[in-house]
RNA sequence: GCUCCGAUAGUGUAGCACGGCCAAUCAUGCAGGACUCUCACUCCUGCGACUCGGGUUCGAAUCCCGAUCGGAGCACCA
């Protein structure tokens, strides 16, 4: 089975549909994967240099590593040889029309001036299309199909075209001028490789019909093909991997893995796991239905992988100093995880602490609040905000059904959180600084990821 | 315009090939409650669907026809 991406930018959630479907069953049939590149395009839909490595990165992240990677641009010659075939059988022909003629003809289904040319005279045009002796636009060749056929997407359709902008990779640059299309391309690959099985959009169903054809006059057996419908992710709106790259280059966002995007690279480094990227994508299935799709599933399916393991932290974002009087300098220490026992941090305490904006918001003097895991204490003053210590016990804070909040040493660490829905900054725990590319669970804010760390610690949101 | 697909709770999904075991599975979501020194976790309880209309049949989510709605293809894109 293949995967067959063009690498004109990096793979998406959209992509790992693929990915994760076609290794899942090679993995179930003992099969064999294949990533290739359908990179044969140099001009509408260029592919990008850095995204071959991408996909070959992403896809051995999701547990998915391809047992053998081709690139479509390195085996022009091959398609050529089957084109010579075909065209010797009759079964292709150089057409000269201009896009928009050959259309008209179609619809109305008649055929072109050229479809009749002589095996002979058609190979000598496509030899000399190869030694680019017609410019760019003026000749393609197509592949006879039915030009009565009652569906209009199957009468006979191009198989190459002229484009005389190099590739993008430097072992092709301008190697070749004659280019095939997608059909013809993954015809040929298909059989070539051995594929048994495909499974891919339903935006692809005609491709098999047309390709049919060409395994028809090559005398081969076309694989057994399946289908899934159009996904839809509620979070992200409609984004095309060129609207993309545009928004990138004028600096709208940070980058590919920039946590507003549904690249594979962004909720990689948003934390998400990829054992809960599989599930996702396998309980989805392979219905031909169109699905819209929320990621609130993907995040529950990692909320179970990463809750055990994410130790707890105080960040506090939008920070307000709470002087504390009455209360000596002490170390506070809270467990690292409620449940797993894996000990405890420490935190040092002045007679200051950080809390949040929105906590203080709700207090009023004389409230009486629970600073977690530290002491309860009486709010005396909101501006500036001061409290009295009143002791250390949880019991008495149970009692009086006191609020209990989380906060955070004035001498912490800045902390700068990147979310899908913003940036919050505020001050966190010392210790975070050593949890650098785990996720971590910051107490009543939610899961992050920690990027980096330094002078300000960079956590990436993952979810609740 | 022509052609091809599809339709099960808010969202996904199982069931449909071979009609009865489906008063319809599971997950997620939502609501309520218990637990908890987090708004996380865990545990209870509840909510919620076979698109519509005909037909075949003793019996239809499942088979047939039609309608409606949704999606896709008809590129010198992938």
């Amino acid at each position: 089975m293949r995967f067959a991406p063009n690498p004109n930018g990096p793979p998406t959630l959209g992509s790992t549909r693929g990915i994760i479907v076609n290794s899942e069953y090679v993995k179930k049939y003992e099969g064999k994967f294949i990533l290739r590149f359908d990179d044969t395009d140099t001009q509408t839909k260029r592919p990008m240099l850095e995204a071959y490595d991408w996909y070959i990165e992403d896809c051995n992240w999701l547990g998915a590593k391809p047992d053998e990677i081709i690139i479509a641009s390195d085996r022009i010659p091959l398609y050529y040889e089957q084109a010579r075939k075909l065209i010797e059988g009759g079964n292709a022909y150089v057409c000269f029309c201009e896009s928009e003629t050959f259309k008209k003809l179609k619809d109305a289904k008649e055929a072109c001036p050229h479809r009749d040319t002589s095996p002979q005279e058609n190979l000598e045009h496509w030899d000399k299309m190869l030694l680019g002796g017609y410019p760019e636009k003026s000749a393609v060749l197509r592949i006879k199909t039915d030009i009565m056929h009652k569906d209009p997407a199957l009468r006979d359709f191009g198989a190459f075209r002229i484009l005389k902008m190099p590739h993008p990779r430097q072992e092709v640059g301008d190697k070749y001028i004659v280019w095939p299309l997608l059909d013809f391309e993954g015809a040929i690959e298909d059989h070539l490789l051995g594929t048994t099985h495909i499974i891919r959009g339903k935006d692809l169903m005609d491709s098999e019909k047309r390709q049919t054809y060409i395994y028809k006059y090559l005398g081969w057996d076309y694989p057994i093909t399946t289908h899934w419908g159009r996904v839809k992710m509620h979070e992200f709106g409609k984004f095309s991997t060129s609207g993309l790259r545009r928004a990138i280059e004028e600096g709208e966002y940070d980058g590919w893995d920039d946590p507003r995007l549904p690249t594979v690279r962004a909720i990689r480094r948003r934390g998400i796991q990829p054992e809960a990227v599989r599930k996702f994508m396998i309980d989805m299935g392979v219905g031909e239905t169109d699905i819209s799709i929320s990621l609130d599933t993907l995040y529950a399916e990692n909320r179970k992988l990463v809750e055990p393991k994410a130790n707890r932290y105080f960040f506090v974002w939008d920070p307000v100093e709470l002087e504390v009087t009455g209360a000596d300098p002490c170390t506070a220490n809270p467990p690292l995880h409620p449940t797993e026992n894996r000990g405890c941090r420490e935190i040092d305490v002045s007679t200051k602490v950080l809390v949040c904006r929105e906590d203080v918001e709700k207090l009023t003097e004389g409230s009486k609040v629970r600073l977690k895991d530290l002491y309860n204490v009486e709010v005396t003053s909101m501006e500036p905000l001061q409290a009295n210590y009143l002791n250390d016990a949880i019991e008495s804070a149970k009692k009086e059904k006191m609020k209990i909040i989380h906060w955070a040493p004035v001498d912490g660490v800045p902390v700068k959180v990147l979310s899908p829905d913003g940036e919050f900054k505020g001050i966190g725990e010392k210790q975070i600084t050593a949890e650098l590319d785990k996720v971590v669970q910051f107490e009543r804010f939610g899961f992050c990821r920690i990027d980096s760390v330094g002078k300000e610690v960079v956590a990436y949101y993952t979810h609740k």
